[in-house]
Order: structure tokens, then sequence, then C-alpha cells
DNA sequence: TCCGTGAGTTGTACTGTGCAACCAGGAGAA
DNA sequence: TTCTCCTGGTTGCACAGTACAACTCACGGA
């Protein structure tokens, strides 16, 4: 059956490019890792938010997500606020060297993935990003687990 | 320009597919990491071959496969088998047990990824698949990386 | 007022990884 | 032959990322 294949196929090659990413990630952008992008990515998308949230958000221990975001401080690259509301909570916010390294990262990484999809036909990249959020979109048995 | 778009669509999922990757695969299987996955997949694939090739294969460090062949050693996963013409090499090759092992948690992946994909219209599936391997294929900035 | 709950930190341990130093076997040059 | 260089592999060390458990502090309801 043509459509066992395809998904054995879609395996494999979403396999390949999880096992490649957090290594070539390391070595194009050796200022921030993968997981740091990510978070920082999360902090600008939504204008701030609590390390529980980036914890529950991305499946990660809190403890872990108190380490990164610590890193993140000393770098100057996030700053905490303390909620006057709720004085058991941060609110984490880009500071603006934080937002220019991750637009810098971001622009790099657009780039590797811009030369990669080059002479893609248009309506193929369009498809390709279709699917992929398709893809993602489903959230099943990991709850929680959102991106 | 919407090729723009759906360039940066596909970079923003593939790094959220990739960040979940390694985090699901360790809930998955816990009796196999990604890693050690994809290494007994290549072994299964090339029946049999050398730490120095996978360490190629994979850029990891050769200290690194070193280790990790050492663990699926002595989890009886796979063997090492001198070279009977060059005494420095050791050939590795799957066991039974390995076999038996990789056979099981390409099956659960597999019916993982079946499951995420059900209800995709077939065309959309071998599409998809065909992007993904389109894409993987692209050897660019890191030498030697592969899938 | 007290107890349970939620946010966050810290101690500990483990995995995966790279780099550098090392050992051992092979291959060619003096 | 012997010396030197190369190659395959291991080991010591360091470090990032992660989880779990125990903790502190603040909130909120009984």
């Amino acid at each position: 059956m043509r459509a066992d294949q395809a998904v054995e196929t879609i395996q494999r090659e979403m396999t390949t490019f999880a096992r490649r990413a957090r290594a070539s990630a390391g070595r194009l952008h050796p200022e921030l890792s993968l997981v740091s992008y990510t978070l920082l990515g999360h902090l600008e998308e939504r204008d701030g938010c609590r390390a529980t949230d980036l914890a529950a958000h991305y499946a990660l221990d809190k403890s872990t997500v108190s380490r990164q975001v610590a890193a993140l401080e000393r770098a100057d690259l996030i700053e905490r606020r303390l909620d006057t509301e709720d004085h058991r909570v941060q609110v984490l916010h880009l500071t603006d060297a934080g937002r220019r390294i991750l637009a810098q990262v971001t622009e790099n990484r657009q780039a590797a993935f811009r030369e990669r999809l080059a002479g893609w036909p248009e309506e193929d990249l369009t498809r390709f990003a279709g699917y992929l959020e398709r893809y993602n979109a489903w959230s099943g048995e990991v709850p929680a687990e959102e991106g």
C-alpha cells in the first residue's frame, strides 16, 4: 500500500531531521541553543509570560526552565518582572539585547532555510508548510505538548 | 511574498518538531534513545559497519560513538567483530536481540506516525514524504552530514 | 489562622556530547 | 628493518540539558 510507505518515509525523514537539528543548531548559532531560541521566541510572540507557562508549553520540567531562564537572564537577554498581583509570579520579558539576538539568530536560521529551499516552486513551499503545520497541530499521545 | 512566508512557516514548524522529537522519543521508547535507535537502524540497513563510519555519517565525535557503541554492546544489542584484515577495526553487527528491539521500536514509532497521519489523503501523504526527502537530501553547509 | 496549592529554586544524578590525550595497528620511507 | 606518520578506537575531563525530589515563599479558602 502506497500510503503505508509514505508514512514510513515521513517517519524516517522526520527522524533524520530531528537528529540533525540539535547538532547543527549548536554549530550554526553558538550564541543560542535550540531551547533558548525557542524560549526567547515564545517570549517575543507572547510579549512576556511566566516560567511555568514555558514549562507547560514545551513539556519541560520547571527546574529546567528555571535554569534556562537564569542563564538567559545572566546573559541579559531577558528580564524578570515581579507580578504586582501575585508575588509568586515573575513575568519574563525580552530585553532589547534579547530581541536583537533573537532577530539575528532568526535571520540566520531563515537564511539557512531559504538556501535549503531555494529552487522550490512556490506551490511546493506553501504545500510543504501546510503539511508541517497540519502535522504539528495534531495533539495526541502527550497532552500539553504543543508548539 | 508568499514564498517567504512559506519558508518562515517551514522553519518554525521544523524547529517545533525538532524540539519535541527528543523529549517524546525518550518518553515513547525508553528502551532506546533516539541516537541509539538511529545507530541501530544504520547497522541494520548497512548490515554492519565501523564506529568511524557511524561517526562520520551522523557528524558525531568518535568518542561519543565509542560510548554509545559500548552501551549498546553492554545491552547485548550489538556485537563487535574484529576485522581479520585490519586489526584496528571492529565491525559492528546487530545481535538477534538488537534486531528484535529495533523492529519493535520501529513498529512503535510507525504506529505513532500512522496515528498522527490518520485521515490524511494518500496524495497528501506521498507529497509530504516527497517534500521531506527532498528537504533532507539537500547537502550543504555541513559536509558529510547525511541521513 | 492554618492548610493545601501553585510558582519558582536548588541539590543531585544521569545522559549526551566534544575535545584532547592516549594506545594500538597498519603502511610507507629511510 | 626500523622509524614515522596515519587511522580506528578508548578514556579522562568538562559541560549542557534534563528530570526528580525537596525546599521556600506566596496565595487563597476552610
